[in-house]
DNA sequence: GATGAATGAGTTTTCATTCAT
DNA sequence: GATGAATGAAAACTCATTCAT
């Protein structure tokens, strides 16, 4: 991220492996893994086969490069928006709308990402699975942590197990975003976060 | 299902039709589309590869075939169970507890579902998608009508569209379903269906 | 060898296996295990690559067939010559001559033959090296048998031990065999078998 | 080897380009020429790809060089040795010893030595065989000179062409080094050099 | 009608060589 | 003059699909 500090060269190095990943990014989105060649890749971010593999040592770690790299970027983009508000109703309501926010910008990226992290993916042989999946209950946990902030100070009841709670608010954005990613003018994702959070926050039968 | 009336070279014809999806379901469960070849699934099945070709036009038909297959098996067990109780509220618990039971009985399937019903797969190039997801929301709609119903009478207070929610309580199950699937003992899913359950029917907030 | 008792498919198998390692010979007498692809040892055989990849699992797998085959066939070709003689220095001759026609007859084929028995050679990884020399080696053991055999009955004077002695007069043949190979027309290959025995028959130095 | 009268720089130019033939040895000796890279023998060396190529024109040119000054070594290392003696007897002793002594010291080369000069090898495409033969060639004649000098003064008998002979001692000698480098403990080059020689002084038959 | 051998396009990966810096 | 990043041709190998038996 802070390319100060570093050689001409090695700024050039990481400019051109972020236009690799790009390209790939781009290609495994349309196609999934399975469907993209080495080929392609270069081809579509403009290098030889052979420059593609002295950055990544094979088709398997560049993939994995790319969607840690994009978990990464996600996952701190949603945890940064939380950090923003104080109060535990208003930091779920951050997550709601950087959610929706984050992958207005990236659409094509959504699947991929829904396909690694939740999706039970048989596209990478091993270890990604287990590498992003851990990643993801990292961030998992600290969704969790706004709940439990939230029940210590009794202003959320405690109606299930705070890590259910996060687990389920961030599967019921999923199914909004997925909605969306299928139908975007019948299905839009809320503006207002208050429409999915409701579901939480109200209670369905009447107390 | 329903084999009378058919000519005994027909019937024979569905169950070797059968014998190769099931071979089939067994692998693409176990190592995904991709690392599955036509020999495999022949061997396993043992039948010729030629007779495979007989029976599905390629190897995407096939997959295709199977999951639609194994979808509408999973959405009648699903939807058989909510019709046998009357009240809404039991019918739910009814749509949880099935939903433990018929993925109990099939964990090695459970990947192989996601992957396709909600994790935006690419693993078959395309169409699939459309017709899987077709019915998988023509399932989701008998699953709203209960909420629907419920509200009608009375019995739900209306925090958010019947549609949305039955999205909602599906994926709220997906969710708890995953966490099983990846630490069955530390996560394993609730007997009890109203854990689930109370996360929708009690609010969060005090009203 | 012996094709009979054997299905008409498996007969054919045979044959065309045949024509493979056959071309592959040829191509490897040429330029070396390297310098030809898989695709070229096909096309050579008239068949697809997938087919030579039906017979032989691998590049090296192939070679290593090739080898010990031929290997086993000129071993065979020389122990037999020697069998068909009683006197002892009979059987050297019929040694000396049968390896001159042995290699008449397979003259592009001599430097494979060389490049894998004596050469030290590094073309092929691993295994193949051991297992023919160890064929080698049992080759020399017979060959070596015949000097033992004229020893004990008073034949040959014990100068060095059999087993050594095998070895010199193999490598005598071969350096007569190379040096033919390099330039035929200035140095034949004797056909009177004694040019080369004299070499180890009579001493350099009178006693 | 008369590095006097050279600029420095020129001297420099000497010197890195054995360091480079050096590097290039272990690794050929090692692994064979197919199996080392360019870039391997650059980094062992510690230049740059680019500076090999300043020296050798491609990595045949660079495999030829070291093949014929590894030749031009041991065949002068050799012939070297025979003038030392002034008796043929002593002088042919003076080689077995040699050769030994020669190989002792470069076991690892041994095998690329023998690959290129009696192993009819393929490793590189062509030309090299010839320049390499040619001075096998000389070599074996400043060889045979001694058999026919000791033929001249009568202290061999002529059982053989003098060049015939010293290709068969050559051809003796290298047996039992490669004996001896498939199993040193086993089958150890004599210290004794008339144990080879007997084989070609002692006649086999009682005269 | 079933079979499975044969096909060959397509994939990943390596590495000798070049050339801008 | 040295460097080493970039190149892309070429290799080994796989597998969906066909079709003669």
């Amino acid at each position: 991220m802070a390319d100060e500090g570093l050689s001409r060269r090695a700024r050039e190095n990481l400019r051109r492996r972020e236009e690799m990943l790009a390209a790939a990014l781009e290609l495994f989105s349309e196609k999934g893994y399975h469907n993209v060649s080495m080929h392609e890749i270069a081809a579509k971010a403009e290098f030889a086969v052979g420059t593609l593999y002295k950055f990544f040592r094979n088709k398997e770690e560049l993939y994995k490069s790319l969607i840690v790299e994009l978990a990464d970027r996600f996952h701190e983009a949603l945890t940064s928006t939380i950090r923003e508000a104080d109060d535990e109703i208003e930091q779920l309501r951050n997550y709601v709308k950087a959610k929706r926010e984050v992958f207005a910008e990236n659409i094509s990226v959504l699947r991929l990402y829904f396909a690694e992290t939740r999706g039970a993916s048989f596209n990478v042989k091993a270890g990604l699975d287990r590498e992003i999946r851990e990643r993801y209950h990292r961030f998992m946990r600290s969704l969790a942590s706004v709940f439990e902030r939230g029940m210590r100070k009794g202003h959320f009841r405690r109606i299930a197990e705070p890590y259910y709670l996060a687990v389920a608010l961030d599967s019921l954005c999923n199914s909004f975003l997925l909605l969306w990613l299928e139908a975007p003018e019948e299905h839009p994702f809320p503006e207002n976060p208050d429409v999915i959070l409701d579901i939480l926050f109200r209670g369905l039968i009447n107390a």
